[in-house]
DNA sequence: CTAGACATGATGTACGTACCTCATATAAGA
DNA sequence: TCTTATATGAGGTACGTACATCATGTCTAG
């Protein structure tokens, strides 16, 4: 049989079809019993509105915005091509795309961006930024505004947006720390950890999980202390240089955010390639390479275009105040090896 | 400017709706002068139909089967639970899904089910079951009827089927080789291989993939010959036994399909629990609970949820005639550590 | 008793497409 | 010339929903 429409509601609810759709989409004019009598026959035949019906009816066009605070240019980058990519196809599912970005250090501008939406203009946003109690008021203003908000790769927790799209950055940071583990053995040794910067929460959460595991499961290992590059490759380079010097017996590399350049270059110049062990984040043109030429071991990465695409999802849901499937909407932890790059996408 | 519509292709080309309807839905009665001059229009403009206002005119109702070959007990059943769980749902898709299954033994039974179907009662089939040419004939012959069809988790190819859906098993299988190497390092060592039947396509390119890998990187590992249990847990957990007795020096192990359960009793009863590596396939409640009390020390996976939805996907795109976005549809290796496990859902 | 507020029904149009029927024009064949 | 087949146009109804308008009913306050 097949699924109830308005009309079954309104034959079994023994009331018109106006009143049917005055109580489906609140409007005024209704008795708060005859909304109970109808709300009641709702759920006992299971109607489910056909939202590509009501979307067509309605004329309805999703206005999502991504908007990025670009950092690391290799990694924003490749998620800026995929949003493209999507806007480029067909639009075949009724949203109208569009990316705002702004450098990551000046975040008056993310702000300022983020001010100009409102729920005239869009239906909802995907940000893409730093944690700053700025940005976090900026949000918490346009969910007061009712649109629907999700951040991207990096949460902003208590900022009140709907959903975070992106990998748990602790377990992908735990995950590190298992293979580093793995391959560091019995033996240990030292590990260098580098960044861009630990402002972004997904490195402090990684860093925070590789600690975590080798603490619980490996003493014989050693994290030094971050080396922040802000993308400036010749600071972290000089800064990495230091610490090898310092420390002659660093045996792996994890670089939990950006600066695979300079890790890589100072990798070549001390002449460690061969015998170091070497986990980074992203896929990016670099890591890629990294890969390739067996120079990095592992990388850990979250497929972008899985990502935005549930970022588009979860905002239309959001935007239909649907529910979630958060299976579905989970992005999981990609673990990259040579052997599985071709695969990767 | 809103995307064209039929009558914007009525409108530009000079001809009435009727002919553009005639055209697009390939009707007899045009001449191939104006079917050119319609589709150089279409294309023009950008035209691409509205498959949700189609559908709903057309009242449409996708009807899909999964044909399952049950051998392995626990992982049919995981995916049996999650296509059963997308039926209870609320069908939102204007998809009627249906699952029939066979015991792998009788793959007669298989055929013959496969027998029943045909373009009136289904649009699409997704098929996960052994290679065979009795199989593959009949997935032929679904083909000729003008049905989509899908392999799903263990390819036919050579069959005509449409869409593989499910991990590149070869890459899982080098996976495996990697890990297994990270972790014997140099030191080597035995790697003893399980499975339930070779005759199983995704089994046998596992194992490929891991002897290619182990041959090319790490000569201080032997693979042993595969053990199969064909479903049999005390004829595995036997010959397992043999196995361990004439080889003392097994390090590793790499469950390549099922009998999960008969290598862990037997790691237990060896002893060798703690300073094994061990490897298994697909998440079970089995392998849940082995990675959760370090048994096994990683599973690959693929998430069945993603999968299933999928190949619904596929086959709804199939039989529309629409492209398939590979990328989007590639289904990704899944590296499950116990440090992640509860993120993989 | 009646004006006015409120609740409900009846009905129509629209969204973009599919599918159907009938009318008309054109060209080829008898 | 008349028939007939083929090509095209014109127009309608339907899908499930949204949204608007107008009519009618009921109840309450003055």
């Amino acid at each position: 049989m097949p699924r109830p429409t308005v009309k079954d509601i309104a034959k079994t609810a023994n009331v018109s079809l106006a009143t049917v759709d005055r109580v489906l989409n609140e409007r005024t004019g209704v008795r708060q019993f005859t909304i109970d009598k109808v709300l009641k026959v709702i759920d006992e035949i299971g109607y489910v509105r056909d939202i590509d019906a009501a979307n067509l009816a309605r004329r309805r066009e999703y206005k999502l915005v991504f908007v990025l605070a670009e950092g690391d240019t290799h990694f924003s980058a490749v998620v800026e091509d995929n949003i493209n990519a999507i806007i480029a196809g067909p639009n075949t599912d009724r949203v109208a795309l569009e990316v705002m970005k702004a450098p990551v250090d000046d975040l008056h501008k993310v702000v300022a961006i983020l001010g100009t939406l409102n729920n005239k203009n869009h239906d909802g946003v995907a940000i893409m930024a730093p944690e700053t109690p700025l940005i976090r008021d900026a949000i918490r203003k346009l969910k007061e505004d009712g649109l629907a908000v999700v951040t991207l790769v990096s949460d902003l927790p208590g900022s009140g947006r709907d959903h975070y799209v992106g990998i748990d950055n602790i377990a992908a940071g735990r995950t590190a720390g298992f293979l580093m583990s793995n391959y560091l053995g019995q033996q240990g040794g030292k590990v260098l950890i580098t960044a861009s910067s630990m402002r972004l929460r997904d490195s402090v959460e990684r860093r925070l999980g590789f600690d975590a595991y080798i603490m619980e499961k490996n003493h014989s290992i050693t994290s030094l202390p971050s080396l922040e590059g802000h993308n400036r490759p010749e600071v972290l380079a000089s800064a990495i240089r230091n610490a090898l010097d310092a420390n002659p017996d660093v045996r792996g590399f994890y670089s939990v955010g950006a600066g695979v350049g300079a890790l890589l270059a100072m990798l070549v110049e001390s002449g460690r390639m061969n015998d170091s062990f070497v986990i980074a984040h992203d896929l990016t043109p670099q890591t890629k390479k990294g890969l390739h030429d067996e120079m990095i071991d592992v990388v850990i990465a979250q497929n972008i275009g899985h990502m935005i695409r549930s970022g588009i999802r979860v905002l239309k849901a959001i935007s239909d105040g649907a529910k979630i499937d958060a299976a579905q909407e989970r992005i999981r932890i990609d673990i990259i090896l040579k052997e599985n790059l071709f695969h990767a996408g």
